[in-house]
DNA sequence: CATATATCAGGTGCACTGAAATGA
DNA sequence: CTCATTTCAGTGAACCTGATATAT
């Protein structure tokens, strides 16, 4: 019945069920999973962080992260500043509301995971991220 | 680094180097991941198959179905032809070159499944894609 | 009447490319 | 001059919706 079983198509499948499942509810708030990806990367910088960088830590291509942040700065979100040391590149900061935000799209996030792998025990779960894991960092240093 | 680190960041990425990998090596003889996945299932139906049980099946859309059976059909790889017991339906099969086509496609996909599985063994891999079904029909059924 | 099928027209978000402007 | 960064313009495929014509 299906196309193949085959697990690249379950790949894609899976992949695109938790795409809709965390859009969907991050549009309550009126925002997409690249813009908390993007969000959270800032979060996640222990250092200042450029543009460019994110779109390396992300894998969002750069003409994309431009809207994306046009997006996030006029929502209050973001700020972005000339970098002082080299003034081609925007320092990109979460703002208070920024912060704020970002809690309640982690706890977005979290449900979202909460259900796709709602089928797999915890210690499944972990055998399944690092599989995952496995996979993107195998593909990553070709 | 990694924006989040998380299984649904991870799964997302998974995939689409999945999706980039089988286009690039389909693009060889001109067809795209959906063109097999719709051929795929052609050959798998025990029965004879109408289009709107290829877009069930395969979760494709049935505006897209009927634009990747239009390229199908031109190339000569699938024949469509009304259902004499229901004149609202179209038959679908493979032609010969369809056939042979798709052992090609079939060769490319398995290379393409190789590489990206490239990091698991065996069992590694079953147990994968036995998580990996449970997740699709545990979303199917809800 | 309602329902199912195939088709067409169109919209959206995402991934991507090429080019331009700026500055190191 | 080269290279990196940001921005803009535009493309393509996948996914999705709504409408239509046709047949059950």
């Amino acid at each position: 019945m299906r196309p193949d079983g085959s697990v690249l198509w379950l790949l894609g499948r899976a992949s695109l069920r938790a795409h809709h499942l965390m859009n969907e509810r991050f549009a309550a708030v009126g925002l997409r999973k690249l813009h908390y990806i993007t969000m959270k990367a800032i979060e996640r910088a222990t250092q200042t962080v450029t543009q460019a960088q994110l779109c390396r830590y992300t894998s969002i291509d750069r003409s994309d992260m431009v809207a994306l942040l046009n997006d996030l700065e006029r929502e209050g979100y973001v700020r972005r500043a000339p970098d002082p040391a080299n003034r081609r590149r925007n320092i990109v900061t979460l703002t208070g509301p920024g912060h704020t935000m970002l809690e309640k799209l982690d706890a977005i996030a979290a449900e979202a995971r909460d259900v796709i792998l709602g089928s797999l025990s915890a210690p499944e779960r972990a055998q399944f991220t690092e599989y995952l894991e496995r996979i993107v960092n195998d593909q990553d240093c070709r």
